[in-house]
DNA sequence: CGCGGTGCTTGACGGTTGTCAAGACTTCTT
DNA sequence: AAGAAGTCTTGACAACCGTCAAGCACCGCG
């Protein structure tokens, strides 16, 4: 919050738009070293910007890490609506969303080492569990969404909670970014194979 | 490896005592603060010792991290085999496996937030990767005792991998883990009741 | 008693960190 | 054009970090 800040007259979006910059760059330099060896200096060092800046936008470095959590959130939530919205049958959905599940740990996987990060970090620091809990609740729901559609399309109920749906698969995903990022060539194939005996087993048999 | 070291004589297992004592108060330090914040000085602090002794028994930081972190394992890799080797009939495990995942979040919390904070930042730190790895089969195989026994009482076959089992099972006890942290009161009461119908999913139909 | 070596403490070093104040540059208003 | 407000850079600060060298205390052995 900007209380001490004079109040900012006509480019309150000028403002905004700043912040959201400096969060780009600051979530390059997260993902890469991680919470608790990204300095200001070093995040700035990779924006266009000095490291005073960073003071200028935000209170202090948990308000920018915070507000770079859910900017990043903003993005994520979305990831397997096309999936949930293009799939006709079970199959293709389960295909359709290990498909997506593998190209995510590729394309983003210093985004996801990030977000496990910062969820592990709030386990010790009080300041972060508000944002992590929200974004939490919001991937629970993402995830989901997948589950019931599945569900729907199969023609059958599920049997677990929202909780646990959303936890086991988490948990399988966290071990395969993890072995992919270890360098376990095989990671991501298992990951798929997993995905695939994993979400039939979420629902109760065919009445 | 004590290479620069001058050769121990006789009490090498007073050396090798004096270090396990380090890495008990280092572990109290680290299940406290993290990884991250804690310092060599915070954990000499939190023992009898100063904070130069540190340098005498260890390399480096990162060795004592690493030499904690196996310490920690050994206490940790037989924590269930009780649950195994008690269990006559397959609700009696998966009462005794679900009861035994509450009270070690209740009595350890501390170390398995640090557990979970080390595997994350593995994914960073390269030097972390090798002990991780090692520890994360060995607790899959943990996981996996329990499993096959499960299904051998059953009298039916195991339908995931070890490596799936694990990984979902720990997901979900991650996930109690954050709420028991964040103070959601159900959160144990949820972990319980998702072992108890998380398990029987993991078996084939009786046949 | 003296003496060497092990165990440990103390203090210092170079470096990095978050934070902030002072000032320079830019943009806009009047 | 002049001044005000907003934006950004620079430099400094105190605190903290890992590391290590110097030296004290204690021990058994000669």
């Amino acid at each position: 919050m900007a209380a001490t800040r004079t109040a900012r007259k006509a480019p309150a979006d000028k403002y905004d738009e700043r912040r959201t910059q400096l969060a780009e760059s600051a979530l390059l330099t997260l993902g890469e070293l991680g919470y608790a060896r990204s300095s200001l200096r070093e995040i700035a060092n990779n924006s266009e910007f000095s490291h005073g800046v960073v003071h200028y936008y935000f209170a202090d470095k948990l308000e920018l890490i915070i507000y770079c959590v859910r900017y990043y959130k903003a993005r994520c939530v979305t990831r397997y609506d096309a999936v949930v919205a293009d799939s006709s049958t079970p199959e293709q959905l389960v295909e359709a969303f290990a498909a997506k599940l593998v190209e995510t740990i590729l394309d983003e996987a210093p985004m996801h080492r990030l977000w496990y990060d910062l969820r592990t970090q709030s386990m010790f620091e009080e300041g972060l569990r508000e944002a992590v809990l929200m974004i939490d609740r919001t991937l629970e729901e993402m995830i989901w969404r997948v589950v019931a559609r599945y569900a729907t399309l199969s023609g059958r109920d599920v049997v677990t909670t929202p909780a646990a749906a959303y936890g086991l698969l988490d948990g399988v995903f966290q071990r395969a970014l993890l072995g992919h990022l270890t360098g376990r060539a095989d990671a991501l194939d298992d990951l798929r194979d997993q995905t695939r005996s994993l979400l039939p087993l979420l629902l109760a048999p065919a009445t």
